[in-house]
DNA sequence: GCCGTTTTCGGCCCGACTGTTTTCAGTCG
């Protein structure tokens, strides 16, 4: 018989999330529920199989997963659900808990609607909110029954459902534009982006900013009224939301430059970060908030100006923002007695010597080869591997293009165009280019790009089996918001190109951005080079690769784990052929 | 449900806002 596939850790979340939701629903005691959406957070955040570690009794190592959620997990795989899950959907109508993503609905009420007034579907509450029927509860009024009426207005058809969360590589640059206009407004001291844009995570919800400023009411007033905000829904002394013209939601807080760093440190999150650094910090008779720390035994309250300094305080190193997602950083950065820590030097900003994966006209790209160069050599590049699809090189176009890259190498000195491809992993498992015309390349990239679900690790595995395959690139292929990510073993693959010493590719198009931080944490500590490559298919796009870059950074690695920091002849020497 | 340098029970981060109320529960980040 035939072993069936393992449950990915996303549908395993799904399942946690979901009886957290129920349980909720049921008014369940808050910190049960809280352990499931923990356990839910911490198992998105693990690279390796939580299945196959809940087999192994081993689930139970990773931290918010005990005895009862790993044998919960056990269940998903033997039986395909949870059975406390399996019970609590027969009993609560599905629609029940879509109530809750209404906005200022919660579990309590929509527990009230159901059990009180009998409502089990959208319409139902639609109905009763239009017939004023829900304000006959106590804690309910004619406010909320506007809200409901007007939120369902918006959702149409479908109802209320999970908003698509924006990509960083979309909202970045409005964020970071953002600060430079609120920076040269006169008064403004300080400003910075915080939240999970901050932390580089792949989507976001919202772009919270945080400044300070001599002026803070002509500062909000400033920010209301930037030519690019469409909307304006909230406008305070301290405190403004708007919406750009992109659709983006932007939330600027104005503080007192005394707590800055406390502001600033709440306000880059993750949650899940400042849960752990709260409740450790309580352990020690410290509670703190956005204002600032408060030593309890005094009840004084500690605030500072910069965010090394509240780090500092409370004895840790400087947390980059992208590892805090409570995945060990704290641990890391706890200061030891001679006041150094176990944070990683993370690869900086700005320390890439080369692209090696992007496109020219010789394939689907807009540029010339000429053109890209050229655009390589304005971000500071050294070298740049022209990376188009192997599809379009047959018939003698290799060697075309080999001669248009000699002559460009004889103009553009010491900047080096290398040969390269982005050879394609046919469905079969082999290339298709033959060893004699990958063999006189510079470099090389496999990816797969059809039939993702034809056994694709062993077509991964087959292709960094070959001698001229130097990179995988986009390893799962999926497509943020668009596409899933092939069931790929990222265990078995990580493991191949360890062994067979392939490098990994971060690819830094915004929709990508795979391998994601997980993954590129998994592959760095299996000791796999990383590269992060932009995929670019136009001249502007090559800062794509700034976006691998703190993927990078959020897999915790360190300059030499990421190659294409190396010059290109340190590189060559680290191939494995 | 998880967890432990106050440890196997009894805690579990902190504050703002809103709508509904006359002191607060629920929701949100």
């Amino acid at each position: 018989m035939t072993a069936q596939p393992l449950p990915s850790n996303e549908a395993v979340a799904e399942q946690l999330d979901l009886l957290g939701d129920l349980l909720e629903i049921e008014g369940e005691q808050s910190f049960r529920i809280a352990a499931y959406r923990r356990a839910a957070i911490r198992v998105r955040e693990t690279a390796t199989s939580i299945a196959q570690l809940a087999l192994d009794g081993r689930a139970k190592e990773l931290a918010g997963i005990g005895k009862t959620i790993e044998e919960k997990i056990v269940q998903i795989v033997d039986t395909g659900e949870i059975e406390a899950l399996t019970k609590r959907k027969a009993e609560i109508p599905p629609d029940v808990v879509r109530f809750t993503r209404l906005p200022g609905l919660g579990p309590k009420t929509a527990r009230k609607f159901w059990k009180e007034l009998g409502i089990t579907t959208v319409e139902g509450l639609r109905a009763a909110a239009e017939g004023e029927q829900l304000r006959t509860l106590s804690g309910v009024g004619p406010k909320l029954e506007q809200a409901i009426i007007k939120a369902l207005d918006a959702a149409g058809d479908e109802g209320p459902r999970e908003e698509t969360r924006p990509l960083l590589g979309d909202g970045l640059p409005a964020a970071l534009a953002a600060v430079d206009e609120l920076l040269a407004f006169p008064g403004t001291v300080r400003v910075s982006e915080a939240g999970s844009l901050r932390r580089r995570r792949e989507t976001f919800k919202d772009i919270d900013l945080i400044a300070t400023s001599s002026d803070p009411a002509g500062l909000i007033a400033h920010f209301a009224s930037l030519p690019w905000v469409l909307d304006v829904i909230a406008q305070g002394e301290t405190k403004a939301t708007v919406v750009s013209r992109e659709g983006f939601k932007f939330d600027l807080r104005v503080v007192q430059p005394e707590c800055f760093g406390n502001l600033l440190q709440h306000f880059t999150g993750s949650k899940e970060h400042n849960v752990q650094l709260r409740e450790e910090a309580q352990r020690r008779g410290l509670s703190i908030s956005e204002y600032g720390i408060t030593t309890e035994a005094t009840g004084e309250i500690t605030t500072h100006e910069d965010e090394s300094g509240v780090y500092a305080f409370l004895g840790y190193d400087w947390i980059p923002p992208e590892l805090r997602e409570g995945a060990g950083e704290l641990g890391a950065a706890r200061l030891d007695a001679s006041g150094s820590s176990g944070l990683p030097d993370l690869v900086a900003p700005g320390s890439l010597r080369g692209e090696l994966h992007c496109h020219s006209t010789w394939s689907d790209g807009r540029a010339s080869l000429e053109e890209m160069a050229a655009a390589a050599i304005a971000r500071g590049y050294e070298y740049m591997a022209i990376c188009d699809h192997s599809q379009r090189l047959r018939d003698g176009r290799l060697e075309q293009q080999a001669a248009e890259v000699a002559a460009l190498n004889e103009r553009l000195a010491p900047f080096r165009v290398l040969r390269g491809v982005e050879v394609n992993i046919r469905a079969d498992g082999s290339l298709d280019l033959t060893d004699e015309e990958l063999g006189g390349l510079d470099w090389v990239v496999a990816s797969l790009h059809s039939s993702f679900a034809r056994s694709p690790t062993e077509r991964v595995l087959a292709a960094m089996a070959s001698p001229h395959v130097d990179c995988i690139g986009h390893l799962t292929t999926r497509l943020i918001n668009k596409r899933p990510p092939a069931p790929i073993d990222v265990e078995q693959v990580v493991a191949g190109a360890a062994a067979t010493g392939t490098f990994l590719e971060i690819n830094g198009q915004p929709d990508r951005l795979d391998l994601k931080d997980v993954h590129a944490r998994l592959a760095g500590e299996a000791g796999v080079g990383i590269v992060c490559n932009s995929d670019a298919h136009t001249t502007t796009t090559l800062h794509y690769a700034d976006l691998a870059l703190s993927v990078a950074r959020r897999a915790w690695l360190t300059a030499p784990q990421v190659v294409n920091t190396l010059p290109w002849a340190q590189l060559q020497a680290r191939l494995k052929r």
